[in-house]
DNA sequence: GTATTTCTTTACGTATACATTAAACTTGGC
DNA sequence: GCCAAGTTTAATGTATACGTAAAGAAATAC
């Protein structure tokens, strides 16, 4: 009897691995990798590597470009506003949708939760543990909405932009004001309020979009 | 030289022949088939297929289930549900972005074309060329939205349902109201009108999906 | 010195071989 | 007759082998 959790294939695990070390920056954008020293770094064979490369792809994190190796693919300035566009556009209407399927406060506690984990973060000015919490709370209202499209893709595209996010969080102040948005949203859901959620999370994805735009402005930073 | 189009990857080859056999029909829904087989009828080893189904499955054309076989996914109604409220948020996004862009003639030319193709098709009660014309609209617009992700998810979203449509395009009255929409969205961007282009198309994309699912139940279709 | 061509290298694409393991079948106990 | 344990089967997961073709290096012509 196994006590881990059952052995995944080489594959997925290949998945997992490479994506990390996307996310954390381990393999850094723009740098190109052939498949077989990703092969060796991984302590596998091609074929898994090359498949997890095609996953990646797929999911927008590298570009397999042949004989010059899989490279990580940049987030650019142009690349954040894309991104962010959906995420405005599909999250709000996952947000409507929740607020249209009458759920209570037990359904909401998970959603509750976040917010209080990122009031909490916020007074102890801890923001890895908000950004952990944000990204929870979106999550989670998502999968609120009921459209596991939508949570499909609101998950790979968070995917994307979590180095871009990670690189600003400590350059950026403290959303202090987005705990207000949050709260709100969550009294729009609760009381049904399918326009008022819809309002609501759209202006805070909106504010948020141009914060973050404002900060790379500031950076001078063009890709991620 | 090679007056042919450029010899294709074989794995590219077996994802665009899976794909047609898909949409099709020729691989029904819910189908199973192992990978040694569609190697077989594709002439080609298993790797390539392999490959090609991984590609698939994130397209969510098929899943790939070890042991069973690669499984043709089918459409049901909640799918379809899904698909078109995703379809209908982002398309109307693209819609309200074209109009926002200053788009002249000349630029919405392609567009023009295939509202004009679609009334003749009309005319002639030609569904199949309707429908093409009718697809080529709505990539045409979300090109001009000027979102390469919104055109990416709105082409495998229109990859996902067009069995399912290709199905219902003989079951259902010729959509004869619709091409008023067509044409006063083209107005509307043209004008540069943001909310006109935005409402038009967001109420033209409900009342099409209004009549799919009416036709759906009327056939009692469950799945496609 | 530059440009062109040939040669070499090498990374990939594909096929094949092999290991693994879930499922099916068989057999024996009750 | 039914259920469980063990065995067999076969499809997948992974590794490896190999041919091909692209990128780069070298050599030669100018």
């Amino acid at each position: 009897m196994n006590h881990e959790a059952r052995s995944k294939s080489t594959t997925a695990l290949a998945v997992e691995r490479l994506k990390d070390m996307i996310v954390s920056g381990e393999l850094s954008a723009r740098s190109d990798h052939l498949e077989s020293e990703l092969a060796e770094r991984l302590g596998m064979s091609r074929t898994p590597v090359r498949e997890a490369t095609l996953v990646l792809q797929s999911m927008g994190l590298l570009e397999v470009r042949p004989r010059k190796g899989v490279r990580i693919r940049p987030v650019t300035v142009e690349d954040m506003n894309e991104v962010y566009e959906v995420l405005t556009e599909l999250e709000s209407l996952a947000a409507a949708r929740a607020a249209g399927l009458g759920y209570g406060r037990d359904d909401l506690a998970v959603l509750s939760d976040t917010i209080d984990r990122m009031e909490y973060a916020l007074g102890s000015e801890d923001r890895d543990a908000w950004a952990k919490a944000d990204e929870d709370f979106h999550t989670e209202l998502v999968r609120l909405g009921g459209n596991s499209r939508v949570a499909e893709i609101v998950s790979m595209f968070n995917d994307q932009v979590r180095r871009a996010r990670n690189t600003t969080l400590y350059a950026r102040p403290l959303p202090t004001t987005s705990n207000e948005d949050h709260s709100a949203l969550y009294n729009a859901i609760l009381s049904g309020d399918v326009d008022r959620a819809h309002e609501i999370h759209k202006g805070h994805r909106v504010r948020a979009r141009k914060l973050l735009t404002e900060v790379l402005a500031k950076l001078g930073i063009r890709y991620l």
